[in-house]
DNA sequence: GGTGGCATGTAAGGAGTTACATGATTTA
DNA sequence: TAAATCATGTAACTCCTTACATGCCACC
């Protein structure tokens, strides 16, 4: 038995990567500008920290291929979607499984505790929010 | 130089518990209770593993006494706000900074790459945001 | 020559999760 | 007597963050 593809990419944050590739974005860097530039920040932040070790890990999972890419002297790594990747990639897009949804919002928490404040310091609560 | 109250406890999750103990919860039980009937569980999620040991923790750092409280033959501990405890409870709550205010939506990370897909297939994903 | 953008990464740690473990009491 | 609720906690792990480190290149 081989293992199923669902395995591949486990985390969420994957398959952002595996979209943004899939969308013709090649480098690292590239991909972590594109999110905030679509303001994907909004609903599904990222940092550098994350992007580069996902990216090695997906490669090994054979999700993705990576060749070199240089800008002049300037290294830079170029990745494609493999079949597997783009397999795990479409199955995660049609999957009938409930979205994770997570909010947090300290604004919220603290109106909810307001009635700690006086009327002025409720109002200057409020104006934070 | 004594540290200021800001650092006794540095995390947000923190607050939930020295707020609801301020509102007369005294177990970690009935906190995670009401932090469910009162659905704050839409904007600050908590669980057990979590609410346990910062009692402990804040306790430890002065924040709150814990007393034995036992129902029957059943143990049960009762928390109460110290002054130090309060103090940082009300800062945090007329804190000038900004709130954190973060959204992971899989539900709209999905829509996002809906191209991917076919028509049918991304009606369907509108169904099951 | 310095600042800012391009480009990739590592180290250390914080916050939170699921799963597990235990035991008493209440209710059907 | 079995299931649900009350009550507290630990272990292991995942995900993510901040801070750091490096170096090239273009522009002013």
């Amino acid at each position: 038995m081989t293992k199923p593809v669902d395995d591949l990419a486990p985390k969420t944050s994957s398959y952002v990567l595996l979209g943004m590739i899939r969308s013709g974005l090649t480098s690292g860097y590239a991909i972590k500008q594109a999110i905030e530039e679509m303001r994907m920040t909004a609903f599904w932040a990222t940092s550098f920290a994350q992007i580069y070790p996902e990216l090695a890990h997906l490669e090994a999972k054979g999700c993705l291929t990576r060749s070199d890419d240089p800008q002049g002297s300037r290294a830079r790594s170029a990745y494609v979607l493999t079949e597997r990747g783009l397999d795990a990639f479409l199955r995660w897009l049609s999957s009938p499984e409930r979205p994770v949804m997570e909010l947090r919002d300290e604004g919220l928490l603290r109106l909810a505790f307001a009635d700690n404040l006086s009327t002025d310091h409720q109002l200057a609560l409020l104006g934070r929010l």
